[in-house]
RNA sequence: GCGCCAGUAGCUCAGCUGGAUAGAGCAACUGCCUUCUAAGCAGUAGGUCGGGGGUUCGAGUCCCUCCUGGCGUGCCA
């Protein structure tokens, strides 16, 4: 569906025509005195600066050449600006065809394109932890956003499971227990189904072995061979290897699963790794590749560079590769087996050069289509209320399960409180509360900005809160139950300035859509559902719905709470969670 | 040194390509539950938009400069 904006503004452009003035002048904006109109239009002031006459005269004589029929009001004011109001059958028509369209007639602007996001890079054998979470919360949003605008989006977490993490937990398990056939040169199988080790025991091993690597040269020397062995593929390690995946990959599904995040592919490091030897030969024969202190590397330095942009690393000195060597690699194979038309990246701000440069050297090796888009959204830090980042009450890093754990407990005690939901229902209701907390919380704020977290004020059930949003469908649902048949009832004339007022609020779900997904920020979804939310809440309030005598009046109501209903659900179903049926 | 980002109410943040009186939430104070869930609604109070110049009919928004804070600046990711 066209926008109403494009609407009215394409009538604007071709009044100002009319007019005797450029179109371009005829731009309309969402009025920023809902005081005095709905929308409004500035061009007679810039028009007025050209052609050197006074703004109100070409103001006025736009205005004689617009439909009157479309506005209930349409006025010339002071200095220049042309107010408009839209007519309640303008209104009512562009509603009816939203809710009677497939996702409400918002245009699939990515129809038949796919997107790969990147938005996981956990390392296995480590907990996820504090440092996962935005990335998870953003990446999911904007997976679902770019899925509902029409694209086949692929989430990829990218997995850290081929490093020096691995040789680590190796040679410290050789040192536990070198009575392991995983080590024994002469094993020729089958290794064991079964791991020698649970995860928490897993999790304990990583920091021991990192630790010891500090303070112990040998052994931080057998842990880089049995890197490098691993990497070779020495059967045992591979064994281990194979373990070590298996019960991290089962946890993290676990906690993932728990915050409503889903990957379509699961590959790592390890996946990409294969593809690093035929690129960086096809970057040789292509002459982009030079040695620099000892290491290969692609200059990727421009013209016209405020900042110098070091080289993209390839080989290290050492012979071994690095973080952008695996990152370009891995844009191979998504080439090859998804061939997208973009690529999103999410990671912590920090590493907006590195990106930068490995899409300049992508670009340079052809690795991707000189159109295919390459985008990194960089997040700012998630701090505690001291202003720094975010650590535990005894400083340390806080795991995902903990925080998850602490949000769902505070959670818990309000939904008791309120007794509205029955027994059976609490742990449900209760983690869907938590979840929107913790993710309205997170999202509301402009991804690349550092936010504070503060779990009394996410959690808080008053303001802008998830809790708030799920609060008011709830409250819509509850009166649609109690109403029956709704979703057929059509829309009718707003017999109040809150119906008229909500029903405006419907119609900008679609541009909302399109900015979130140009500029990569769900935080104006967020803005958005929070003024939609409160012009529903506005409305209850004002209108007894289901005491409405006159039958007509009270289905119109019910078709547009149910309407309004179904555009929050959506909203914060792009957001990534879901209300409950009572709270 | 160079580069990027931020500085708006006591606190946490909005402010869309410059436009009409700078907006929310929290905290404070005041009203509204025998009536569809008060996790709600309405209201009061609170700001020289970091400082100083400039462009413009008009600047939180654009340009210059200074101050403060954060981050980055080749072999960690």
């Amino acid at each position: 569906m066209e926008k109403i904006l494009d609407i009215i503004t394409s009538k604007m452009e071709q009044a100002f025509a009319d007019a005797g003035y450029d179109p371009a002048f005829g731009r309309v904006t969402v009025s920023n005195r809902p005081d005095l109109c709905e929308y409004q239009c500035n061009g007679a002031l810039a028009a007025a600066k050209q052609c050197k006459c006074a703004p109100i005269q070409i103001a006025k004589a736009v205005v004689g050449k617009l439909d009157a029929g479309d506005y209930s009001l349409v006025e010339a004011v002071m200095p220049g600006f042309i107010n408009l109001k839209l007519s309640d059958r303008f209104l009512v028509e562009y509603l009816q065809q939203m809710r009677t369209a497939e996702d409400f007639g918002v245009e699939k602007i990515g129809a038949g394109k796919t997107i790969v996001v990147d938005y996981g890079g956990p390392n296995v054998a480590k907990p996820l932890h504090i440092g996962h979470l935005r990335s998870a919360i953003i990446g999911e949003s904007l997976k679902r956003l770019y899925r509902f605008m029409g694209y086949q989006a692929i989430g990829d977490i990218h997995l850290g499971d081929w490093g020096l993490q691995m040789g680590l937990i190796i040679a410290e398990l050789q040192e536990r227990q070198p009575e392991l056939c995983y080590f024994d040169k002469d094993f020729t199988g089958p290794y064991p189904t079964e791991a020698p080790f649970t995860i928490s025991q897993l999790e304990e091993i990583y920091p021991a072995a990192s630790a010891k690597k500090k303070e112990d040269e040998d052994f931080a020397h057998r842990a880089h061979t049995a890197t490098f062995e691993l990497q070779q593929g020495r059967p045992g390690y591979r064994a281990i290897w194979q373990h070590i995946m298996k019960l991290s990959v089962a946890d993290m599904t676990k906690i993932y699963d728990s915050l409503d995040v889903h990957f379509e592919s699961w590959l790592g490091e390890s996946d990409a790794d294969p593809f690093i030897p035929a690129m960086i030969q096809d970057m040789k024969d292509k002459g982009l590749t030079v040695m620099s202190d000892g290491a290969l590397v692609i200059p990727v330095a421009e013209e016209g560079d405020k900042k110098e942009v070091p080289p993209c690393i390839l080989v290290k000195s050492d012979g071994s590769s690095i973080y952008a060597t695996t990152d370009l690699a891995t844009m191979v194979q998504r080439m090859r087996d998804w061939n997208p038309d973009k690529i999103l990246y999410l990671t912590d701000k920090r590493q907006s050069l590195h990106f930068e440069q490995v899409f300049r050297a992508a670009r340079k090796a052809g690795i991707v289509k000189p159109e295919t888009e390459l985008e990194h959204v960089g997040f700012g830090t998630m701090n505690g209320k001291d202003g720094k980042p975010f650590k535990t009450r005894e400083g340390g890093v806080m795991r995902l399960e903990q925080l998850l754990a602490d949000m769902t407990a505070f959670v818990r005690a309000k939904v008791v409180e309120n007794q509205i939901v029955s027994d059976e229902e609490v742990d449900d209701t209760t983690a869907k509360i938590a979840l929107a907390a913790l993710k309205y919380g997170d999202l509301s704020n402009q991804p690349t900005k550092d936010y504070i977290f503060d779990m009394d004020r996410f959690a808080a059930f008053e303001g802008n809160t998830g809790p708030y949003i799920l609060y008011t469908i709830v409250r819509v649902k509850s009166i649609l139950s109690k109403y029956g048949d709704w979703q057929h009832l059509p829309i009718r004339t707003p017999n109040n300035s809150y119906a008229k007022d909500l029903m405006l609020a419907v119609t900008k779900l679609g541009p909302t859509l399109e900015a979130a997904l140009k500029s990569s920020s769900p935080n104006l979804i967020c803005a958005y559902i929070y003024e939609l939310a409160g012009c529903v809440n506005k409305f209850y309030h004002e209108t007894p719905i289901l005491k409405e005598e006159n039958q007509e009046v009270k289905a119109g109501h019910i078709a547009l709470i149910g309407l309004a209903k179904d555009v929050l659900e959506c909203c914060i179903h792009l957001l990534g969670f879901s209300a409950p049926e009572k709270m």
